[in-house]
RNA sequence: CGGGACGUAGCGCAGCCCGGUAGCGCACCUGAAUGGGGUUCAGGGGGUCGCGGGUUCAAAUCCCGCCGUCCCGACCA
């Protein structure tokens, strides 16, 4: 496994420590092939815990899994005007098949709105056929310039959700639901705080009516942002004709949502836990909870301790306090290796929980339960040992978001603030600055050009500041709206 | 695509300036001891020196070309 002892500190430079902490974790490592990426089972588990939960929320919210082409006709992707021009720059196309040129290329999906509105389209003919609530569990393509693991790879992993409504407002209230879902799912299982809010014109979906967003705030104070949903309007609607016979008779055009997140947030719950010890792993989303470490110096005593930690095993996989949920374990029990050298591993690796168990534990029934987000030991009884591993459990989860909630605040400027003071901080620590914006497009994008910072959203009411901006950070003229700027990945 | 750095064993690197038997640390294999926070000793395996060409008696080293990776910009879930 690893090699150097240490991690290189977050401080020095984020961007080598994120990198190393994800190779030495075991969660992805480079590919053959340019910006792509291999996911390591390790990794793989965190994403197949994430997929399932979130899995389970969409189904509660009424949508059905279904599966659409990898590869889509270039003229499908020129149907739609802003479409195209999003999102051909970064086209893969294929143009051989069969030892033979294709007659038409064909694309390899970098967002599949325009096979699957095509499809909707021979689906829908009445107004009793809608909603129509589809999601697909994917993979895409996007031919970025510069790529950095999970965060931005070629080839991603996603879920993109795809709805067809009768109504404007209809539609509209599946993007804001669906934005509700991704936070509390992110909230609730990556334990990483967002921001909702909408996306200006300039950031918005190419294609969308308006878009929605989740950001989250890492810990070098930069955004990222986690997920995406979008009310279409009719634009897909129209240029694949999804239409439909209404009640009254008339024909009409659809109204589309579409929402979407990624293995992105695998690099998000890297960037917002990780510290100098290596990767810490939310509860909720770790494929193994509590790891057991035996410890022993002769056979007898490897036999006895091995035999316990099997029946500890045994009583925490039977233990029914979680209902069908059952705490997931695992022993180390590898040879050859010292105790010390297995607590650096797995901590590396982000296990929520060890328990060392040895000989001195054994003659008065007990284990020494470490945490792995405090790093504090605690003797615990193996008697009410399902009791207190899930216990403490779910402390850490909320103890974890509770930590990166302080973290985004600390970092989160809300005081009205003159643009020579947001240029240096933009240009110094960053973080997230709440001020107001006159809406002009030419603020926005002299803003990005004189500090890199962006328009992340402009935050829903929730977190907008008490005492509403009354002119704009950059011009000084009346604000339309409060907008959240930071920098972002 | 512009600016910078780099490519030598699985990983991290030295050697290159000044050409002459390919090295070090970690990891890996074998044996013994060790074992409550990164064990120790002994022995061992593993390399087309990114690729192609040139100069030379001789190239990891000098020259030319290509490819690739990473970092900084423009693009982005």
């Amino acid at each position: 496994m690893a090699d150097d002892k240490k991690l290189t500190t977050r401080a020095a430079d984020f961007s080598a420590w994120y990198n190393e902490v994800v190779l030495r974790s075991e969660l992805a490592d480079y590919s053959p092939v340019r910006g792509c990426m291999v996911i390591r089972p390790n990794g793989y588990g965190i994403w197949e815990r994430m997929q399932r939960q979130l899995d389970d929320m969409f189904k509660a919210t009424g949508h059905q899994n279904a599966y659409f082409p990898l590869l889509i006709p270039e003229s499908f992707l020129q149907k739609e005007a802003e479409h195209v021009e999003g999102f051909a720059p970064e086209a893969a196309v294929v143009t051989h098949g069969g030892g033979k040129k294709l007659d038409e290329p064909l694309i390899i999906r970098p967002t599949s709105e325009t096979i699957i509105y095509s499809m909707f389209a021979k689906w829908v003919q009445s107004y009793r056929d809608l909603p129509l609530l589809i999601n697909q569990w994917a993979n895409v393509v996007r031919w970025e310039m510069r790529t950095r693991l999970f965060l931005r790879t070629t080839e991603f992993l996603w879920q993109e959700g795809h709805t067809a409504h009768v109504t404007h407002d209809e539609a509209e209230e599946e993007a804001r639901k669906m934005l509700g879902v991704y936070r509390d799912f992110m909230e609730g299982y990556i334990a990483m705080p967002v921001v909702t809010g909408q996306k200006t014109e300039a950031e918005k979906f190419a294609g969308a009516l308006r878009t929605y967003s989740c950001e989250a705030m890492m810990q070098d104070n930069k955004a990222l942002q986690a997920g995406t949903s979008h009310n279409l309007g009719q634009n897909f609607a129209k240029a694949f004709e999804l239409k439909f016979q209404s009640e009254s008779g008339s024909t009409e055009f659809a109204w589309n949502t579409s929402w979407g997140v990624s293995t992105r947030m695998v690099g998000g719950l890297v960037m917002t836990h990780g510290d100098d010890n290596g990767l810490r792993v939310p509860p909720l989303l770790a494929p193994i909870e509590l790891v057991i470490v035996p410890i022993y110096k002769t056979d007898e005593e490897r036999a006895a301790v091995l035999e316990a930690a099997q029946r500890i095993v045994r009583s925490l996989t039977e233990w029914a306090g979680r209902g069908t949920e059952r705490i997931r374990v695992h022993i180390d029990s590898r040879e050859g290796i010292k105790p010390g050298a297995k607590y650096y591993e797995w901590e590396l690796r982000g296990i929520p929980l060890r328990l060392e168990l040895g000989p001195r534990d054994l003659a008065s029934n007990q284990g020494v339960l470490v945490r792995r987000d405090t790093r504090v030991k605690r003797p615990i009884s193996l008697g009410t040992i399902g009791e207190d591993v899930s216990d403490t459990l779910s402390v850490m989860q909320r103890d974890m978001l509770a930590a990166a909630l302080d973290r985004r605040e600390a970092n989160s400027v809300r005081e009205r603030i003159s643009y020579d003071h947001f240029r240096q901080l933009m240009d110094g620590q960053g973080g997230f600055v709440y001020a107001g914006w006159c809406g002009d497009p030419a603020c926005e994008s002299q803003i990005k050009e004189d500090t890199k910072a962006t328009i992340r959203c402009l935050p829903d009411e929730e977190f907008r500041s008490a005492d509403a901006p009354t002119s704009c950070l950059k011009c000084g003229r009346g604000a339309t709206s409060e907008a959240l700027w930071a920098k972002a990945y």
